[in-house]
RNA sequence: GCCGAUGUAGCUCAGUGGUAGAGCACUUCCUUGGUAAGGAAGAGGUCAUGGGUUCAAAUCCCAUCAUUGGCUCCA
């Protein structure tokens, strides 16, 4: 009997019933079955071996799809296993999922250390059996067969996972002497895999909870061709290149000290001019978008806590408190409290909304000390915020302009890669870490959506991460090494109106409770511009760059000249600097090169004698010489945003 | 907070029990030069901190602090 099937680009092959997507690949060509991972039948992803039995859209997938990928990742998770078990016999095995950049096993080694040292041993053995060319093969196994198995090998972690599967779902696949629990899909043979890399360990807890014992995670990766691991082995150590904590000291942007304490960071002369560029920018933005800036202390008293419920749900993420005249103040975690406190401090009608409060404020949390991060993670803070109060009719159109500022931001900065996250709360969590109001969480959800919707931006809903007080929109955006975080936040909150008993009198003359969005487009001045610094691999625009010129002296015979030089363009707001060192020029050159600044002026003889200047952009471009007026005309057109 | 790694000059790093090193940067001197490193000399270190082992510790052991890869967390 002959099926039907289906391939991407329409064709429909009739091919006997039972033949595998692997005999179809072959039947297109031997160069394609050769390549085929993995196949995806009517949109489920499995084994390419197994048996066709109707009608089918198929497809085939190779290294070049993300599943394709995903499959090999996975196989060679068992290989790694394998290997691990022959080497280190008496280990057990936790879980090996693929990753986005290669694998991992979690392992319980027992008592020894697995350490780097290993890495070299495990790799030689991987390759050894993936040699072999073993099948990958699948089995469906009763469950009471699955739990006689692993309590034979005495595997605890696999028998809790069986525990958690029904009878009639589970799976096992072998390959050589090694079989492991899986939900597969796999490769057909590990002679697919061609080149191999351990790539680090870490502890990883048991199934995700602190409350389990820890396991040793092993980090790997593998690829079809050596050559593609050389080139991924090669982007990491670019990667490592533009890590915004080298760019960061060597470009002299940010510093910490051990006095000064964990996750201070201190601003160098050209991360503040950063900080004051990018503040500029962002008042001038938030200026025309209706804001007025506001400005609150960095403590308040206990009480203010308390009442914004901060303390209660916060309190672990807070300094402790300072005693003073019988009083517990705290640092400010946020500015919200403070914000609201500025609202409640004025009568507001209707009319007068909304109200938008904005100020570059700087806030104290106490990360635990494993979650500190370069810029990105850090104790002391400054955010782009600002909170706006509004009614409820006027919600969706604030929220809107919120997004679109982002938006606006996003461009500027050519953030073109990022993901709209819908954080929703999780009822179960009513009371405990999120504010029991059941009705104001499903009511503003609902906006939010609705407006997410509408605005045509695509977005992910998740469950469970909402800020106490109401659901947000996180932005997480890749740095440019592919490390995820949330960069900006838009929160609506609806609970702190109530607990601040704001309210604005409307058209009734009754009180009435504003809606709150709390938004930071730009994130923190230490999370945006560790970005920035990753962004841009510290090649900064002129606009952004802490040093945009540097005037180059042939020699000091030209001091005078290149003084001058660098006045003038002081006077149009260019940040220029004269390099005064008695070295030649190729040296000056090299080191603002180094530097990453983006226009060197090379001033000599020549130069001082006609009164113009000769131009050299970073990177090494030659513009040649123009006269000194038309250099800050050209540094003024490019630093316009 | 947890598991692991790391901590030597301003920076990048070498030094595995026996007199603290290199390159760059810095200071001084010479050189006054044309698009990615001119030359010489000098200064600079309680080897993260505190204990311990040893005739002797940067080196071995313990603790603490910091950084870091992850986990957990993330307003």
């Amino acid at each position: 009997m002959n099926i039907r099937i289906t391939l991407p680009d329409g064709a429909v092959k009739e091919v006997p019933q039972g033949i595998s997507a692997l005999d179809i690949a072959r039947m297109i060509s031997e160069g394609l079955a050769r390549n085929v991972l993995a196949a995806r039948v009517n949109g489920k992803v499995q084994d390419a071996a197994l048996p066709l039995n109707e009608d089918a859209e198929l497809q085939l997938l190779t290294w070049n799809d993300t599943d394709g990928k995903k499959t090999f990742w996975h196989s060679s998770a068992h290989l790694l296993a394998e290997a691990l078990e022959a080497l280190y016999p008496g280990i057990k095995l936790g879980i090996g999922p693929p990753i986005d950049n290669g694998f991992y096993y979690d392992i319980d080694f027992g008592d020894y250390k697995f350490s780097s040292e290993d890495f070299a041993k495990v790799e030689a053995k991987m390759t050894e059996l993936a040699k072999q060319e073993n099948t990958f093969l699948r089995s469906e196994v009763a469950k009471a067969d699955a739990i006689a198995y692993f309590t034979e090998k005495n595997d605890p972690y696999k028998l809790e996972l069986i525990q958690d599967l029904a009878d009639g779902e589970i799976t096992f696949y072998q390959q050589g002497n090694f079989t492991d629990l899986c939900r597969g899909p796999h490769i057909p043979n590990t002679g697919f895999i061609k080149a191999i890399k351990i790539l680090n360990t870490a502890g990883a807890y048991w199934r995700g909870s602190e409350k389990n014992k820890q396991l040793t995670r092993v980090y790997a990766i593998t690829f079809p061709k050596r050559a593609e691991l050389d080139e991924h082995l090669q982007m990491l150590e670019e990667a490592r290149k533009r890590d915004h904590r080298k760019l960061g000291k060597d470009l002299e942007i940010f510093t910490f000290d051990d006095d000064v304490g964990p996750g201070l960071p201190l601003w160098l002369p050209n991360g503040a001019q950063m900080i004051e560029t990018l503040e500029t920018f962002a008042k001038k933005t938030e200026k025309e978008a209706g804001y007025q800036r506001v400005k609150s202390p960095h403590i308040a008293k206990e009480s203010m806590y308390l009442k914004s419920g901060h303390l209660p749900y916060y309190a672990e993420s807070m300094f402790p408190p300072m005693e003073l005249d019988g009083e517990r103040y705290y640092l400010k975690a946020m500015n919200c409290p403070h914000h609201h406190k500025i609202f409640a401090a004025q009568q507001h009608s209707y009319k007068d909304l909304p109200l938008r409060y904005a100020e570059y404020g700087t806030c104290y949390r106490y990360e635990q000390s494993g979650e500190l991060f370069g810029l990105m993670r850090v104790r002391s803070l400054t955010m782009n915020d600002a909170h706006i109060y509004c009614t409820e009719a006027q919600f969706e159109q604030e929220f809107m302009a919120v997004n679109a500022l982002y938006l606006k931001y996003f461009k500027v900065f050519g953030i073109e890669k990022y993901v709209m996250r819908f954080s929703k709360h999780d009822p179960a969590k009513l009371g405990q870490k999120y504010m029991n109001m059941p009705e104001k969480w499903q009511k503003t959800e609902e906006m939010v959506r609705k407006v997410l919707v509408s605005s045509g931006i695509p977005f992910v809903e998740v469950e469970d991460e909402a800020a106490f007080y109401g659901p947000k929109i996180d932005i997480q955006i890749w740095s440019a090494i592919g490390r995820e975080f949330t960069l900006a936040t838009n929160q609506v909150d609806f609970a702190q109106a109530e607990r601040f008993d704001l309210y604005f009198t409307n058209e009734k003359s009754e009180k009435e409770r504003p809606l709150i969005i709390h938004r930071a487009p730009l994130s923190t001045h230490e999370r945006f511009i560790g970005f920035l610094l990753e962004h841009y691999a510290g090649n900064f625009p002129v606009w952004l760059a802490p040093r945009q010129v540097v005037v180059l002296p042939i020699s000091d015979k030209y001091m005078d000249y290149a003084q001058s030089l660098c006045g003038f363009l002081k006077k149009y707001d260019i940040r220029a600097f004269v390099d005064e060192r008695a070295e030649k020029a190729g040296k000056k050159i090299r080191d603002a090169e180094v530097a990453k600044i983006p226009y060197m002026l090379i001033v000599g003889e020549k130069e001082a004698g006609s009164g113009e200047v000769s131009v050299r952009k970073h990177g090494g471009t030659d513009l040649g010489s123009m006269n000194q007026l038309a250099f800050a005309e050209l540094i003024q057109a490019e630093t316009e945003i």
